[in-house]
RNA sequence: GGCCCCGUGGUGCAACGGUUAGCACGCGGCCCUUUCAAGGCCGAAAUACGGGUUCGAUUCCCGUCGGGGCUACCA
């Protein structure tokens, strides 16, 4: 679309977070296009930790953020660099704008243009509605020091229009006067020093200076920013990089997704389970197509596939039932193998998980993974409505009892299937079929009264692979200890 | 308020002047069946509205409405 997106032989892309919060989804798709896009064209992908703001960083945030981009599988090939170990550079930045008049020093008080909608009260309510853009007397050296330490400001160069083309959004321009005397470095807040910390704008633009940048993709929120970015660049006489913003990820009722639409963070659908590839898988669809009807497409074919050009300019909601679909999906399809490490840590997590399974019982362990996938849909499932296939100590669900252990002819039937089968010359599926079923026969029943009742007597649930591979799972053993266990229960609350 | 961006079923995406407007999630029904899933089949459901341009608009232009972003010494 944009020709200026001509791919040099190494892209350099990059994911800024801010150590405000925790990674949550959208800085999530930001991150993995990005990767997606260094991946796709060989390039570099680096991690850079935009913490200028002392006032709101949480430093401890940064590992959950880098924890969650690990879990992710968004690898980075350098970084994380902190900015604020990096303050010298954008100081200096500022003294060669402030040297070559790009800036100018602002010596009014910073509660003078606190306001705007994020604060609508301030001067009587009326003040957003009338509010200008930002042009003090500073600009032209009109105000005095005084006792204020001053903050460095652009000079927006007036009269004419900044323009530049995103990949995704295409020409954009903006009037300069439109654009204010954005501030780049906050005024001093320690007695000893005169220049303060970088805000965004310069910190960002000297840092994609300095990293050699090629592709800026970030979320649209920063889109009406770029101009004045686009500015700066060319006061510190740098080349202006391909920009792609991404629309935003909303919350269901559309506006921007936040803590009270429920879990945002990265983090918290790795607690619930998620496979790290299914959440990537739709992640990339939102607000990206292969351009056919693709949906179900694994990692190294969205590598292959991706392109910013086909990145949609229309916000998008984020809808969890298909996030759960993808999980399930991906529980389904993937090779069994593939799934084991997930199911063996959510074990690990529930403190059931037995060493032998990875050793001499592996292959049993992957078979009965192999039989509980298709009716799970989270990682937890394993280890809740399955428990049984893991561990001896089980509950029997009360509903599943109600239903299914009605008929007080159960215990004396029951009792019979468990000596039968405990006498059982082989035990596979078809000796337990027939075992059952001839129980069933000779007691005038339907089979699946029994089968019913006995699934609830040895694995607790109504739910469960079809019984007689459950049995077989299981072994002779249990069935025959579990059911005993459970005929005294049948019919008692 | 000002400036900018966006507008296909409830949701995520296709159709980039000519299709009976396609796929998927979700929803409803049926099949399968030993419970529940998975799977298969069927169904309801959309071009925000109004003007243009054109032989022909989802598609191009304008307006309205709706949503979003920016308007901080946050990022």
């Amino acid at each position: 679309m944009t020709s200026s997106t001509t791919i040099g032989s190494s892209p350099r892309l990059r994911f800024a977070p801010s150590p405000t919060g925790y990674l949550h989804v959208g800085g999530a798709r930001t991150a993995l296009f990005n990767w997606l896009f260094a991946k796709h064209h060989g390039g570099t992908f680096v991690l850079r930790v935009e913490d200028t703001d002392t006032e709101r960083n949480r430093p401890e945030l940064v590992d959950g953020i880098l924890e969650s981009l690990q879990w992710l599988g968004l690898n980075w090939d350098e970084g994380p660099v902190f900015q604020s170990q990096r303050m010298n550079l954008y100081r200096a930045a500022a003294e060669k704008l402030l040297a070559s008049g790009a800036a100018y020093l602002c010596y009014c008080p910073p509660e003078k243009y606190a306001g705007g909608d994020a604060a609508p009260e301030a001067e009587g309510g009326a003040a957003h509605s009338v509010r200008r853009v930002t042009r003090c007397g500073c600009r032209d050296g009109k105000s005095s020091p005084g006792d204020q330490k001053p903050a460095v400001r652009f000079r927006v160069p007036l009269g004419t229009t900044t323009a530049f083309d995103d990949i995704v959004f295409g020409k954009n321009a903006v009037a300069n006067e439109e654009i204010e005397d954005f501030v780049l470095l906050r005024s001093a807040k320690e007695p000893g020093s005169d220049l303060g910390l970088p805000t965004y704008q310069l910190g960002a633009v000297v840092d994609d200076i300095e990293m050699r940048i090629t592709h800026v993709v970030r979320g649209a929120d920063h889109l009406s920013n770029t101009p004045k970015q686009v500015l700066l660049y060319r006061a510190l006489g740098a080349e202006v990089p391909a920009f792609a913003h991404l629309p935003l990820i909303l919350g269901p009722d559309r506006t921007r997704m936040s803590k009270r639409h429920g879990a945002t963070s990265v983090a918290s659908y790795q607690d619930e389970g998620f496979l790290p590839e299914a959440f990537r898988n739709f992640l990339a669809l939102m607000g990206w197509s292969s351009g056919d009807d693709s949906e179900f497409m694994r990692t190294d074919e969205l590598i292959r596939r991706f392109s910013l050009e086909a990145v949609s300019r229309t916000n998008a909601v984020f809808d969890r039932a298909k996030l759960e679909w993808y999980n399930t999906q991906y529980l389904q399809k993937l090779p069994v193998e593939e799934i084991l490490p997930a199911v063996r840590a959510e074990l690990e997590r529930a403190r059931i998980w037995r060493a032998e399974w990875a050793g001499a019982e592996r292959d049993w362990f992957a078979h009965t993974v192999d039989m509980l996938r298709p009716r799970t849909r989270l990682l937890p499932d394993f280890s809740h409505w399955a428990r049984a296939f893991f561990s001896d100590s089980f509950d029997y669900d009360q509903q599943a009892r109600e239903k299914f252990w009605k008929d007080e002819r159960l215990p004396a039937m029951l009792g019979k299937l468990a000596d039968s089968l405990a006498a059982l010359p082989e035990w596979n599926h078809d000796a337990c079929d027939h075992a059952l079923r001839a129980i069933a026969e000779a007691e005038g029943v339907k089979a699946g009264l029994l089968i019913n009742a006995t699934r609830v007597a040895i694995v607790g649930q109504a739910v469960a692979p079809p019984l007689f591979d459950t049995m077989v799972t299981l072994g002779r053993e249990r069935v025959v200890g579990r059911l005993r266990r459970a005929i005294p229960m049948i019919g008692s609350k």
